[in-house]
DNA sequence: CGTTTTAGGTAAAACGTTTTACCTACACCA
DNA sequence: TGGTGTAGGTAAAACGTTTTACCTAAAACG
């Protein structure tokens, strides 16, 4: 396999305009001494060949990439895609390029991704682990590539992290229904298997059991519309003393699905359940009943990982994780509890 | 800007085990002449080590990257990630790797991103182009760089191209709409900018007036939850004479908004208005009023670009074009009309 | 037995950039 | 006048791979 097609290279470009490569080479990004007119020449030279530089040889020279990698498990989930749109925000200004990994929960797709970015030695990774243990991270260790880990806490503090307080999270929503006065809580999600979940799931609980009442786990792994709408149908089927006055979902798809499943079974919300969903996302205010949820800042999130990044790759010293609050939106589905 | 440390190249493996470079990249690609054992104390020395090849490196030398590039206008759309899906299916059975670029609907971004690939270098583009007029593809055609274009068709045929047959999706449609009994339908979307939704418009129109039926655009750029509850909320104040039967949506988060603001206008569905969407997304049938919609085969739609472009990337001759048709998946938003 | 093949390996060139170390000519300055 | 910058430029080395063109020894072949 050899390449079909000869490159127009910087030397055409030299050997057209009558000057060196080097001297095209600096033209090109404003370094060193070259003339007005001689760059002018180079300039008109690389639009009439069709001249575009070829950055494995600038990298492989220059050592860097100029480009960072993003790994997150599921970009179709609006809460990443707003992450990720923050980080192409800042990466733009400061003209670096972003190359994004899409794991689909699949942890094997995400060890893909880090060895992409690791054979191609970007100048940083951003990475939103799929599951609790982290991925390998040796290589760019040892090699001094910075690693920002978003909507994860590194546990050992041995990386910086971006992160939301799912403990703060949970409570937020259980003291909503509390004080709307719930007796039996339920968290609806995946707490076994995701770590946000389970925070979301711990903060719930605290707060519940702190004030005596009721507390109850429905493990749906993962939590999607579908197993949400199981869900739903199975509460509505229990016996009343046994059915929790209250839910809080891991997420809006699963809170969207058990909705309507509630209302299939003429349980109606929020007076016999009331309903907390979590990341707010579009739907969540057009549901048939308009959804409690929990925000997360996750643009925000997305332009302060960026931003550690880059400080990290420019050798900064003294860069602290931080952690994000999310934000209650009240809506009709616990409205009677205001 | 120096390189923070040294790289550990194939070089210092090679001196590790005592033979040649050539030997153990002869080695590590199961190419040329190397006995078992020295293949054993290489891979030893590249564990030991953590060697990893530099694709700038090799990419240099080589002419090609293994990688091709996908550039789409929303992959938080479930319509481009399915398809992403299906391309990094194929991709991942070929040993190729898939950057994805997403261009959040902007021009810019993508021009952007086609920049990246370009520069990159990458063995093949897929691109679903924004809007209607292709970007600048000339530097791909002028390095031989294969090109195939994913929901999108080019006029002159320059292009391979994977679509939809959006003017049958439009007829499909509104048929079913009309054997409903419908007289009035509306088609509600962004047609101005959008050759997707010109399309489905076109085909719905022709199908609505063909029949002597009355036929009305509402724009509303761009199509989204809101902007469908602003033209529900239109609908729904309109004077009896003038109010459609019938809707379709160019896509079903427009027909979500829609549907909320009729119900909250008291306007019945589909007793009232019918509603049809576009895309059949996870929400379209856990809407209040279960949503009709038309579904694409996006997943089939990325296999497929994915598997022409490898096959140009291959030099194989006589690909062509193809067209996949979408399928009317009908739920109670136009139940009363089956 | 002599000849060819093959297994196992090597040194050095090549890929397209950027950078280093150097050059020349001219302007400026004392 | 001589010295010092400096503007404008160059040739060649360097980055880390892969590939080409060789080499030697042993095996296979007639």
């Amino acid at each position: 396999m050899k390449k079909p097609r000869p490159e127009v290279s910087i030397r055409e470009v030299a050997s057209l305009v009558g000057v060196s490569t080097a001297t095209v080479s600096n033209a090109l990004r404003g370094k060193g001494h070259v003339s007005q007119a001689t760059t002018a020449r180079i300039v008109a030279a690389v639009d009439k060949l069709g001249y575009v530089p070829n950055v494995a040889a600038s990298q492989l020279r220059q050592g860097y990439s100029k480009v960072f990698g993003v790994a997150v498990m599921n970009i179709a989930n609006p809460f990443f895609s707003e992450i990720v749109l923050g980080v192409e925000e800042v990466a733009e200004v400061t003209d670096y390029s972003v190359v994004v990994g899409n794991s689909y929960n699949s942890a094997k797709r995400e060890a893909n991704y880090l060895s992409l970015f690791e054979r191609h030695r970007y100048d940083g990774v951003l990475l939103a682990p799929t599951l609790d243990e982290l991925p390998n991270l040796d290589g760019f260790a040892r090699r001094g590539t910075p690693v920002v880990l978003i909507d994860h806490v590194d546990p050992t503090g041995g990386h910086i992290c971006v992160s939301v307080d799912d403990l703060l999270g949970g409570r937020l929503a259980a003291e909503h229904l509390l004080a709307g006065g719930a007796r039996h809580v339920a968290f609806v999600g995946d707490p076994q298997r995701l770590p946000q979940m389970r925070g979301r799931c711990q903060g719930c609980a605290d707060a519940v059991t702190g004030i005596g009442a009721r507390f109850t786990v429905i493990e749906t792994p993962p939590l999607t519309v579908r197993t949400g709408r199981e869900a739903g149908h199975h509460l509505s089927g229990l016996p009343l003393v046994d059915r929790p006055d209250a839910v809080l979902c891991g997420n809006d798809e699963g809170a969207l699905g058990l909705m309507q499943a509630l209302i299939a079974d003429n349980v109606s919300i929020p007076d016999e359940i009331a309903l907390v969903g979590y990341d707010d996302i579009d739907f969540a205010s057009t549901a048939i009943v308009p959804l409690t949820s929990l925000r997360q800042p996750s643009h925000q999130m997305g332009v302060r990982a960026a931003e550690l990044l880059l400080g990290s790759i420019a050798g900064e010293a003294g860069l602290e994780s931080v952690r994000f609050q999310p934000e209650l939106v009240v809506r009709r589905s616990t409205r009677s509890y205001v």
